[in-house]
DNA sequence: AAATTATTTAGAATTGGTCTTGATAAGCAT
DNA sequence: ATGCTTATCAAGACCAATTCTAAATAATTT
């Protein structure tokens, strides 16, 4: 309900519609697939979710179903290095941290009331349409197994 | 010279020598293409700029002196999105900007002081390697002579 | 129902990047 | 200096992720 959102629709399906476009089983199962359980698959691991209840559905069928969904605002993708992309359900601004013990990627939540500006000298009258961040390191339960009291790993 | 420092080389050849390699003529030109023009280019250009005075060598080369040069933290990668590759001498934190208008990436400085951890609400007890930040939109040339007063363009 | 448009599918094609192999070159120990 | 050992380079083959193409299918409109 932001005033400025240009788009008020609120289920996935108006989502959809309000792009002219329709919500197909496939595009449902892809949603679904992702939303079933709320992580960060790469378009393989989906397809082959998909796979399981739709066996004829096409890897070329989720990437476009990935990206329709993208483009309608009902999933992000998140990149991290060289790796292969990878999507997500959470809307809320958040960053991504990627664990190199367990190969884990968990949200993270932006602090109430922070905005990147905070942190970040941009110019002042830049626009912005999209902001990535992503941290890469041992995740909590990584790191006490892995190094005991070690601050930091190597930077790689 | 920051006290934990594993690597207290401070010229190239010195950081490279600490590796237990040598500074080479085409490591030389790449990192000189790099440092030259200090922009971000991807490895295909960087591979045409050292082309010109060093016409024999090969883009194998130049992606295996990069990953030589970024492992010895004489230069960073920095991606975004599904694009290429790209490689900056700039070693002081900071984010990215990538602009949708004139295609150019320009550097965003951390404010002093200022860390990540500020806005973003990690646990306590990860230990990160690596931090990368992207933003995307229209620098402030291109902000001005695309929208006038327009604050921001539709998320892509 | 016919025509139109959107969507799916399978496989080919593209792209960015990596790997393999043999040739060169540099450093080291006689 | 001479031969041994290791590092590096070059060229092209290879690979994985993604996108494109073209034909088939399905939904919608006329």
């Amino acid at each position: 309900m932001k005033a400025n959102s240009p788009n008020p629709a609120s289920t996935p399906d108006e989502h959809i519609h309000g792009r002219g476009l329709r919500m197909t089983e496939q595009r449902r199962a892809v949603y679904d697939a992702l939303m079933g359980k709320r992580d960060h698959p790469t378009a393989v691991e989906v397809f082959m979710r998909v796979k399981a209840s739709r066996p004829t559905i096409s890897l070329a069928t989720v990437y476009n179903c990935l990206e329709t969904l993208t483009e309608c605002g009902l999933v992000k993708y998140v990149h991290h290095d060289r790796e292969p992309s990878r999507y997500c359900p959470n809307l809320q601004e958040h960053a991504h941290f990627f664990c190199e013990g367990c190969g884990g990627v968990m949200d993270v939540p932006l602090r109430s009331k922070r905005r990147p500006q905070d942190i970040w000298d941009l110019p002042e009258s830049v626009s912005i349409s999209r902001h990535e961040v992503s941290f890469r390191g041992l995740c909590p339960k990584c790191a006490t197994k892995a190094g005991g009291k070690s601050k930091a790993t190597r930077p790689i």
